[in-house]
DNA sequence: ATTCCACTTGCAACAGAGTTGCAAAACGAT
DNA sequence: ATCGTTTTGCAACTCTGTTGCAAGTGGAAT
């Protein structure tokens, strides 16, 4: 993880510090959008400050390594950009229930037509529902209750 | 416009007051997502205090009357449900030159095929790019400057 | 290896969106 | 008109994210 971390770093022409290692690591090691504090929990006690961790991920954004979520908690996440075609992030996945979001990478879905005049820079698909883990909680449960 | 938010009040069973009457105007009244700060300017002088237009807002939404709309601006925007199916909201469009959001209300795309143990409730597009006032202007500037 | 300077970091103080507790006011059923 | 419940406004607060500034660090040049 470190190397690729690196290799990042220098492919955009950054500084290797170890913060920005450090954040680009804990990307690299979840499939999950990440919030500033998810990733300064995920770092442990060495994290950088918050600060530090904002404007690094605003840096990797300008280039273009990590994108932006916005789910429905008014808290930005943040994801390495590498599973994103020009157009089109993955689908993301919010669990109504456990809360958790995912991304669906494994998925296509076509880009809305736009009307005349429009450009397309990014189209992002956010869906909530239930979860196969909750769903299968709930399945038990009533099964209990009958 | 009055005649239609007492009609959409009584059909929720919620008490008939001036802020809620105000606040459903004012979303009766246009076709975009607004903040809670739009909702007051839009009202003026006599708007609401900002806790009651949250807490009207939210009990709208949990009436189903209102939608909110998670856009790239990290404030909540909320919108009327009428336009939306039951698994869809219309797309919404950001401009990233004037920051201006539109609802895509004339637009049907199709729903992602979710993975197998997955139940949608909700999915919800956003798109970003040029408007087509933002494009205009800038192709009127590309030729001054030929 | 040392020097040097631009780039980075951490801290503290701040800004803005949204929430909570509570007392006063208003709705609407009787 | 009365009365209990619901609603409102205010002030104080929480949380996410930002800014200014002084201190620390990377890495290119010597």
């Amino acid at each position: 993880m470190n190397e690729r971390a690196i290799k990042l770093l220098r492919s955009v022409q950054l500084r290797q510090t170890d913060p920005r290692l450090a954040i680009l690591r804990a990307l690299l090691e979840t499939d999950t959008p990440l919030t500033q504090e998810q990733i300064a929990d995920q770092i442990g006690p060495d994290a950088p400050n918050k600060t530090t961790i904002y404007r690094t991920l605003t840096q990797l954004i300008e280039k273009n390594l990590v994108h932006q979520a916005y789910l429905d908690d008014r808290t930005a996440h943040f994801e390495l950009a590498h599973h994103c075609g020009e157009h089109q992030c993955h689908p993301h996945f919010t669990c109504r229930q456990c809360r958790k979001t995912q991304c669906l990478t494994g998925i296509k879905s076509p880009l809305v037509q736009l009307p005349e005049g429009f450009v397309m820079q990014r189209q992002q698909i956010h869906i909530d529902g239930i979860c196969p883990d909750c769903r299968t909680i709930n399945k038990t449960k009533e099964i209990g209750r009958v």
